[in-house]
DNA sequence: GCCATTAGTGTAATCACAACACGAAATGAA
DNA sequence: TTCATTTCGTGTTGTGATTACACTAATGGC
């Protein structure tokens, strides 16, 4: 942004990194990779890596999720950058993190590269994480529940149609304390963001449940009802 | 975050970009400066420029807004990174955007190094920005609504002391609109931010009005009333 | 001392949110 | 088929927060 010699100073290393949610027996957890190799061998990382020259921030994060775990996000949303000098011992890396949700009908993740083991892991009992990864996925459960409790995000979580039911068992879990139930249709009805489509049942026994679906580009959208700043 | 080998790939450039807001004449206005150079040569654009090696990203915003403008912000903040291929027409550039206030009482910028020009321009009127800027902006002046209106933010604006209607007046400029006195003071002092400090008249004639300042360690917090998601 | 000017204060109406209990529609077993 | 069980679906009331709104208090200038 300056003149045309500048650009050619020594430069900051950039990456990615991602913190994945999903649900793992109703826990909302994060997907971590035990590094295989140094610095922080063997310690518990959020899959990340290094951003190519060619491609946009948002692709390399959905690049190495898919490299490193070999799944792909139904949603994700930029945090923001961390660049404190020293935050890798190797040298300076500034990293642009992210937050994702990974549908609950996706594939388990599986280890690869750089990676000796991928696991979910609740968040409510981390292990020790390298770097500042520690500090990252607190911004990144901020952002969840924010993003949960103002907009049904956690409709990115299942699949194209669903229940007002498993909706608000997954805004729970997102959460992390239980909404009341009349509550809650009542805000989802009055959002304007889900549609009808068709009738179901699915387990056992009880009354059927309707099923609705996301209306169109309303993904993450605000409730309708959402104090805004005008 | 990989091997030690991935750390040698070319890199992307790392910058950082500033949206300033001050006030002038009342007005909520961004300092702009103009482009000296190509690209965008003659065009407005966001103080900014490269991030060292040896420096902190909020620092590197801090020094380029001293070395373009002479400034030093009352109040800065991370915005995030604003990274598509092809935003800066000479070669991959990331880039970390910042939103910053500057206090009424710092002396006037003055154009330095790659500007030919440094101005004050009332956001509701912006020439076109260069590069991305726009974007920024707009981002900047989102974030910068959402603070005023939560957190009392526009006491940055102010000296160490300020009465309540000065604070009142600040934080109307930069929300856009005007606030209710009465309710504006009771948020005010329910909130627990401000604390007393004695007692003064400032303009001319009218009752004289009390002194207030910033409570401890309360930069940009959240008023007491203020919806949080626990 | 009178007028102009700014600071400071309380109450009523409205709205958003929280709390709360039962009837409806299906399944499966007796 | 009947009954027990399970899940779905629905309305009202209370409370706390936000909004709207008008006058008195204290000073300076003439």
């Amino acid at each position: 942004m300056t003149d045309g010699f500048t650009y050619r100073w020594p430069r900051p290393a950039l990456t990615v990194d991602v913190a994945l949610f999903g649900l793992q027996a109703g826990q909302l957890s994060v997907l971590l990779i035990r590094r295989r190799l140094p610095p922080f061998e063997g310690w518990w990382a959020l899959p990340g890596g290094f951003v190519r020259l060619d491609e946009g921030l948002e692709w390399a994060a959905r690049r190495e999720l898919e490299e490193e775990a070999g799944v792909r996000p139904a949603w994700i949303e930029q945090i923001g950058a961390f660049g404190a000098p020293g935050r890798d011992p190797r040298e300076r890396v500034v990293s642009v993190a992210w937050w994702a949700l990974l549908r609950a009908d996706e594939h388990a993740p599986v280890a690869a590269s750089d990676a000796s083991e991928v696991r979910w892991h609740p968040v409510a009992s981390l292990p020790a994480l390298a770097f500042d990864h520690a500090t990252m996925v607190t911004a990144a459960l901020h952002r969840l529940r924010q993003r949960a409790w103002e907009s049904a995000i956690g409709a990115e979580l299942l699949g194209e149609q669903f229940t007002l039911g498993e909706l608000q068992t997954v805004q729970e879990s997102l959460l992390g304390h239980p909404l009341d139930k009349r509550n809650f249709r009542r805000r989802m009805n009055e959002s304007g963001l889900l549609v009808e489509a068709g009738e179901a049942r699915s387990e056992g026994p009880g009354r059927p449940a309707r099923l609705f679906r996301l209306g169109d580009r309303m993904r993450g959208a605000p409730l309708g009802s959402t104090r805004e700043n005008e």
